[in-house]
DNA sequence: TAGGCCATCTGGTCCT
DNA sequence: AGGACCAGATGGCCTA
């Protein structure tokens, strides 16, 4: 857990003063705000549970960094359409040949065998499973 | 030290 | 009324 904004407590309203309220109002306000912050907070880590998630079922091309949050969801992205077109070109060519190469490449889209995404037998697997994935880590940009 | 990323707080809005 | 969701603000941590 980071450490929290030591000027916000939870209390957390510096700027609901009592003013002209009462106390209990006052008292009913400040207990809300703390129920609606451990609420949000509860939310968020809900949130980045997803986001570890993703990230784990995310290929990394063997980046050592944890992805950010926007890395994981523009990786996301280019995978799925990776995926699309795997199936597509799948489609295309519906001989015995290809189907074996489809099953290739589904064995290797599946996270347990991820590794296998990161080792290429040829020249051409590289090319093929790199131009598949879109998603740039430098220029933070996907071709669509 | 600047910039990127993140956690948290907060007030507003919408929904039940 | 209260909860969920969202976006803006703020400050901490880390890295180049």
């Amino acid at each position: 857990m980071k450490s929290r904004r030591p000027s916000c407590t939870d209390s957390g309203s510096e700027s609901s003063e009592p003013d002209s309220k009462s106390p209990e109002k006052y008292e009913t306000a400040t207990r809300r705000r703390m129920a609606a912050n451990a609420r949000e907070r509860k939310r968020m880590q809900g949130l980045n549970t997803a986001f570890d998630r993703l990230r784990k079922v995310v290929p990394q091309w063997g980046q050592d960094k944890k992805l950010s949050k926007y890395e994981t969801l523009q990786m996301a992205l280019s995978y799925i359409m990776a995926l699309n077109r795997i199936l597509t070109d799948a489609r295309k060519h519906n001989s015995a040949p290809h189907r074996q190469w489809l099953d290739l490449q589904f064995d290797c889209v599946q996270p347990e065998n991820y590794p296998c995404l990161m080792r290429y037998d040829s020249p051409t697997d590289q090319d093929y499973i790199h131009s598949s994935f879109s998603y740039q880590f430098d220029g933070h940009q996907v071709h669509g």
